[in-house]
DNA sequence: GCGTTCTAGTTGTATAGTACAACTTGATCC
DNA sequence: GGATCAAGTTGTACTATACAACTAGAACGC
């Protein structure tokens, strides 16, 4: 094999690996924001605001799976639905003060996280690792292979 | 922010990224095997066979769950348990042939489809990609930050 | 050697996240 | 103005998961 080719197979276990861990760790630490609603949530202070349906798209979600975590933001009081007065199927979503809070939070506690456990990386190789994995998510049509 | 900080907020949304689309996408790609079944066989190939309770270990999940899996995998044939003739509590997990086929034919269709998303990386690039996903995965404590 | 305690595993129960299908409501297009 | 399309909700079902209670077997202490 070459040194390409086990490279490749490295790449594939490690991120199966990271994507294992993710998924078991991501309730536990922070039990009051999955890694979706996180995500979601970020996605509409990024926006500023957007449909039900593009987040359905954006993210791979059937869109009755967002309608249900959506509802369950705006129970939380996260985020708030407003009518469009263009059309009157549409709901934009915001994301409400507390839920710019509790965005903030989760991202500080994450981000610290990531800090604590990259801590000992030469900044040379910071920059290299993240060039490569935007390199890799930026690949059209990835899926993450999981 | 310096390079490293920033290099570092990029390689937490990347990471989440990557897991939020692995956890959509893992069930579509292999129907016949979830991620964590994939993990478990792969685990027991490596192992040459161990017990459920090394399972729940090794990738942090209740014993319980761990004897649900089990219990689907051997339904299914993929794997078999040998009573441990030492201790009478103890089942060894061993892989069937089945179960070895279906392993390696999945971890033949993830590998084709991590190859093709790095078909245009070059060589060197591949290999330091992997060493840092390697490193990230390594450190001790490190649970996916999911 | 026999009770206490430990370990491996199963089962009951509950929850979260997800999808698919059927439906409702409103918009758009001949 | 009826057919069709789009946004969202709700019914239903399934999977993965955890925690707690339990069973069965092993090991330890005296």
């Amino acid at each position: 094999m070459s040194a390409a080719e086990s490279a490749v197979e490295t790449i594939q276990r490690e991120m199966t690996i990271f994507a294992r861990r993710a998924r078991a760790s991501a309730g536990r630490m922070h039990p009051e924001l999955s890694l979706v609603s996180y995500t979601l949530l970020g996605h509409l202070e990024e926006q500023s605001g957007c449909r039900a349906t593009d987040l359905a798209a954006h993210y791979a979600l059937d869109k009755s799976t967002v309608s249900r975590q959506v509802a369950a933001l705006e129970q939380a009081g996260l985020i708030e639905r407003r009518l469009d007065p263009e059309d009157h199927r549409v709901q934009v979503l915001h994301l409400t003060e507390a839920g710019r809070e509790i965005l903030a939070q989760v991202t500080r506690s994450r981000r610290a996280a990531f800090r604590e456990r990259l801590a000992d990386w030469p900044a040379e190789d910071l920059v290299r690792f993240a060039a490569y994995l935007e390199r890799y998510n930026a690949d059209p049509g990835a899926k993450g292979s999981g």
